[in-house]
This record gives C-alpha cells, sequence and structure tokens, in this order.
DNA sequence: TGACAATAGTCGTTTTAACGACTATATTAG
DNA sequence: CTAATATAGTCGTTAAAACGACTATTGTCA
C-alpha cells in the first residue's frame, strides 16, 4: 500500500501542498483501516453501516432508538436507515415498535440474537485495532487522536 | 461532527482501548473530509472514484495505462473498473484502444476534455484541503503524515 | 378551531458497488 | 507443438447507497 502511494507519486509528481499529501494520506490510511474491519464482518454476512446501527442500539440497550436517532449518530441520511433496518430485523437483530406517545416514530432495540452478534465480534475487532495500531504507542496514539479531533472540527 | 462522537462516547461508555479510540476518530476524521472533496465533485456529475481514475490517467499522460494498472492504483476491485470507464467514455473524458501488441489489454487515455475538467477542480480541491487542514501548520502535517504512513505500513 | 408548517418514516427510481462466472489472448511446461 | 495455466477484461446478477417525492402524525399560531 505505502509502495502503491510512494508509486503514485513518482509517477504523478510529488503533492502540490502538504496539506494535499496529508489529505490523501488519511483517505488512503482510513480505507487501509476500514477494510480490515470490514473483513471481520463479511463472514457473518454483516456490511458495516449494519455494524455501526447495531452497535449504536446496543449502547442505547434496554431503551431503543428512533431511526432519526440512529441517523444522527451514524453518518448517513435518513432515507436509507428504513431498509438497512428491514434487513436487520428480517434477521431477528432487531425488533421496531410504533410509539404510543408520538405515532410518528418507531422505536428500534437490538435484540438478544443481535446482542449475541455483536459480541462474537467484539474481541476480533479489539484485536485488530491493537494490530494495526498499537505499534505506536500510547503516546502516539494519544497524539494522533488529538490531532484527528482538532481536524474534525475544523473540517466536519 | 465532534459533538456528535462526544454524544456517542458519553452514551455508550468510553472506548474499551486507546486503539478502538484511534481507530474510530481515525475513520470518521476520514469521512468528514472525503464529503469535502464530494461536494466540489457533485456539481460536475463526477463520483469520487471517477475523479481519482482521471487523476491516475493524468499522471500518466501522455501515455495510457491499462485497466489492471488503473485498478492497482485504485483501492478498488478490477471487475468494477470497466464499467466506471463506459461512464467517462460515454462522456468523452477518456479514449480506450485495444494493444497492438498483448490484445488482452486495453489501454485507455485522458482526453482534452477530461484534463479541463480536472484543471477546473484543482484550484477548488487544493483550497478545501488548505481550509480543512491547513490550520494545523506545517509542522504538525508533517508529523500527521508520518504517523498515518506508519500506520498504513503496519495495517495496508 | 382550523389552516399551515414541521417532523418521522417510508417508498420508487436510478446509480454504484460487490461478487462470481465467462471469453479471449498470452505464456509456459512437457 | 500442444495442453494446461495465467492474465486482461467483460458481463450478469444481486445488494447497497443516493436522491427525491410521498404519507401520516404532531405542533403552532392566527
Amino acid at each position: 500500500m505505502v509502495r502503491r502511494l510512494q508509486a503514485e507519486i513518482r509517477q504523478t509528481k510529488p503533492f502540490a501542498t502538504l496539506e494535499a499529501e496529508a489529505y490523501l494520506n488519511l483517505l488512503r490510511t482510513a480505507d487501509a483501516l476500514f477494510r480490515g474491519g470490514e473483513a471481520l464482518l463479511k463472514p457473518l454476512q454483516l456490511s458495516p453501516p449494519q455494524y455501526n446501527v447495531l452497535r449504536i442500539l446496543r449502547g442505547a440497550y434496554p431503551g431503543g432508538l428512533a431511526c432519526r436517532e440512529v441517523a444522527e449518530r451514524l453518518l448517513t441520511k435518513d432515507p436509507d436507515i428504513t431498509r438497512l433496518m428491514d434487513r436487520l430485523e428480517h434477521r431477528g437483530l432487531i425488533t421496531r415498535a410504533r410509539n404510543q406517545k408520538d405515532r410518528r416514530v418507531i422505536t428500534t432495540r437490538i435484540t438478544p440474537d443481535g446482542q449475541q452478534l455483536l459480541k462474537q465480534l467484539d474481541k476480533p475487532m479489539l484485536e485488530m485495532q491493537e494490530q494495526q495500531l498499537g505499534h505506536l504507542g500510547q503516546r502516539k496514539l494519544r497524539y494522533l487522536i488529538n490531532l484527528l479531533e482538532t481536524v474534525r472540527q475544523k473540517a466536519g
């Protein structure tokens, strides 16, 4: 991957700005990490957004969340949550019930099956993250987190 | 965005590990930056992968590249390059010609139209990156790049 | 109260991505 | 030289994501 990026640099030309270099690096590194997670999910037939929704719902358990709340925590648009939820419900990983107080909202909860699925993934995820990032050491990790949060404050 | 992330942390629980925190931060920050680029592309009806392919081809100009070479530099699988190229060719942004020496390969080149489209985007992209990342300053930017490359060496 | 606006969620459609199977050409080994 | 294997690219199908329009319910205010 690094070799690939270097090859590309050589081939085109050095980055126009340091910012451009950081930008591309950030995207590529995130992509590499992302693929690691994706690989763990695939055997369980779970897409990354589905996994994220389940985690969000686990965080709210034993309470539930409205579609809108899930969409907010997720980085996606509302309209697509519905069908994503459809698939999760169909697999028995979540349940949905119309709220009695405000009959517009539908409260979604994670089921025991859903929780078990997540639990299965917890350790592998942590191990993968440890392998991908642990070599930096606590000090550099903290600094990296710090930098990223700063960037997101400006860019997000 | 930051507020959103903090809210999520509060709601679930602090991250299990520092690595997990860095992992999520990296993904979210990359997503934020990515959306910035996407927004610049949308008015021109160009998807991020299409943009990347055009940039790769510009780097190779006046030469061309085989599908496989483009796929290598891109982070995507081969099979999908074909149709992506189809759309670019249909819009006159690239041309394709079967190689005479090895008749299996198809050499793809960027057209003047394609180059002009890219040129239109160069300045806005740099400006966006400057706005998103410039506030860090050269020193921190270099360090960030350094950290990211280290991570990618291990994770990519 | 009754009209109007806002909000929650769903649905229809189009575009992209993902995965696997398939064709054509080239390379290699016996 | 031929059979087997590898490589380049394409195609078919299914699954997701993107975008907009639509329905139902609630809230607001004249």
